[in-house]
DNA sequence: AGGAGTATGTTGTATTTACAACAGAATTTG
DNA sequence: CAAATTCTGTTGTAAATACAACATACTCCT
C-alpha cells in the first residue's frame, strides 16, 4: 500500500496533506485497496454511487451505454486520476456510467460520506479534504463552462477565436502552447480537422494569429477590425 | 429582513434546515444584507471572489467584459437564485466577471469561508450547508456536462436527438415536457432556429418523434433503423 | 372579440462545413 | 540512417446549415 502514498499525495483531493498524516488518515476514511483484472467493472451503470475512486495503477475508462447496448468512451483515465466524484457528491441515486478496467488495475476506494462526514475528533485533514474537493468541482465547473461557451460559438472561426482567447487569458499572454494537437482540438470544438487546419491557415493569413506546432501567438488587435473604429 | 426567510429558506444551500434555527445561523455566518440601486456592481470584475450572494429582490445580470469592452451577459438572475458560489468555491484570486443590478436589488451576502468552516461550536447546519453545497456544484457540473454533449454531437439532428434522450432519461418516460421555446432551445443546442424547426418537422415526418409545442415524444425505436438488424 | 405581439413552421438561396483524397513535414522505430 | 507512421495542411466537391422572408397559429391584453 504505502507503495502508492507518492501518488495519493499528488492526488489534488489531498493536497495540503502532509505524508506522515496519511496513513491515519486513510485508516479512519476505511480506505480500500483492490485490484481488478481486465475488463473488469470498477464501477457498474445501475449500482450505487456512494464512492470515490483513484487509479493507483492501469488505465481505465468511463463508459455510458445506451439503451441500445452502444458503448461510448467518456473519459480515459490514468494513474493518479480520480473518478466517480461528481456523482458521489451529487448523490445520484445510480450509476449513470460504468468504470472498466482497460487492464490490470489497482485501485483506491473511498466512502463519499466518511469523507464528507467530521469524524469525531474533528480531524483537521477532514477539513482540508472538504476544501479540496468543493474547489476541484468548481474548478471543474469553470472548464466545463469555457468549453460550453468554445463549442458554442457559432463557426469554426468563432470557436477557434473564443478558444484561444481563454488560453491566452488562462496564460497571461498573447502567446501559448496549447495541450492539443489539431485532432483534438478539433474534436474539442466538435469541428472537422482539415476544415480547421484551412480555418487557421486563413487566419494567420489575415493577421489575425500566428502559429507552429501547438503554439500559437493572437494579434493584439485580435477580432477588431479597424473599420469598426471609422465613423 | 425577516421578510425574506422564504425565499432563503428555499434556496437549495439552505435546504434541510428549518425556519427556527435559520436566525442563529445567519448571525453566526455573519450574513449581511444590502441594497443597491439600479446598475450598480454587486460584485465587480477583478475585485475578490470570496463572497456568496443570493437574491432577495430585484434582478440581475451576470455580465462578463472582453479586452475590448463588451459585455455580454452570461446569465440573468431573479429571485431567490444564488451567484458566485462557483468562483468562491475555486478559490480563483480575481472575479471574470461582474454581477451588475438591473433595477432596485436586495442582496443576502454570505462570506465563502465562514460558510466553510465548522464553527467552534461545530454546529449541525454547517455540515448541512457545507454538504448542499457540494451537491449543488457537483450537480451543476452533469448538467454542464449534458449540454456539451448536445452542443458537441454532429449536425443538427444530432445535438436535438441527444437532448431530447437524455430529457427522456431524466423524466424517465419517452414523453416529456422541455423548459424551452424554439428560439431558446436553438441556443442551447447553438443552431439556427429555423433550420431546427425544419429539421423537427423532418424528424417527426421520419416517424423518429411526435412534438406538439414544448411537449415531446421520442418513439420507442429511435434512432435504430431496422436495417441495421438485417444482415 | 379584436388586434398587437410573439412563437412556430416553411421555403429558397447563399454560405459554411464536412468529407475524401492526397502531399509534404515531422516524429518514431527498427 | 532509412522506413514507417503520424501529423498537418491543401484542395475540390457534396452536403448541411444559416439566413431571410414570409405565412400561420397562438397568447395576451383591454
Amino acid at each position: 500500500m504505502n507503495q502508492y502514498f507518492d501518488i495519493i499525495l499528488k492526488s489534488p483531493l489531498f493536497g495540503g496533506i502532509r505524508r506522515g498524516e496519511l496513513v491515519g488518515m486513510l485508516d479512519c476514511l476505511r480506505a480500500s485497496v483492490r485490484d481488478y483484472p481486465k475488463d473488469a467493472a470498477i464501477f457498474l451503470a445501475g449500482g450505487p454511487a456512494t464512492r470515490v475512486g483513484f487509479l493507483l495503477r492501469g488505465n481505465a475508462q468511463v463508459v455510458r451505454e445506451d439503451v441500445f447496448g452502444n458503448r461510448t468512451i467518456l473519459t480515459s483515465l490514468a494513474q493518479g486520476d480520480m473518478f466517480g466524484e461528481v456523482f458521489a457528491c451529487a448523490e445520484v441515486e445510480t450509476l449513470p456510467v460504468s468504470v472498466m478496467a482497460a487492464g490490470k488495475c489497482v485501485v483506491l476506494l473511498l466512502d463519499y460520506k466518511k469523507l464528507l462526514t467530521t469524524c469525531s475528533s474533528s480531524c483537521a485533514f477532514h477539513n482540508r479534504m472538504i476544501e479540496n474537493m468543493m474547489r476541484i468541482l468548481a474548478q471543474k465547473n469553470l472548464r466545463l463552462n469555457e468549453k460550453i461557451e468554445a463549442v458554442s460559438a457559432r463557426g469554426t472561426r468563432a470557436k477557434l477565436l473564443t478558444y484561444l482567447a481563454a488560453q491566452a487569458r488562462r496564460a497571461g499572454s498573447p502567446a501559448f502552447t496549447i495541450p492539443f494537437n489539431r485532432q483534438e482540438l478539433a474534436d474539442y470544438l466538435a469541428v472537422d480537422r482539415s476544415a480547421m487546419s484551412a480555418e487557421l491557415g486563413r487566419m494567420q493569413g489575415e493577421g489575425l494569429l500566428r502559429y507552429d506546432k501547438s503554439r500559437f501567438e493572437l494579434a493584439n488587435n485580435m477580432g477588431v477590425d479597424d473599420e469598426d473604429y471609422l465613423e
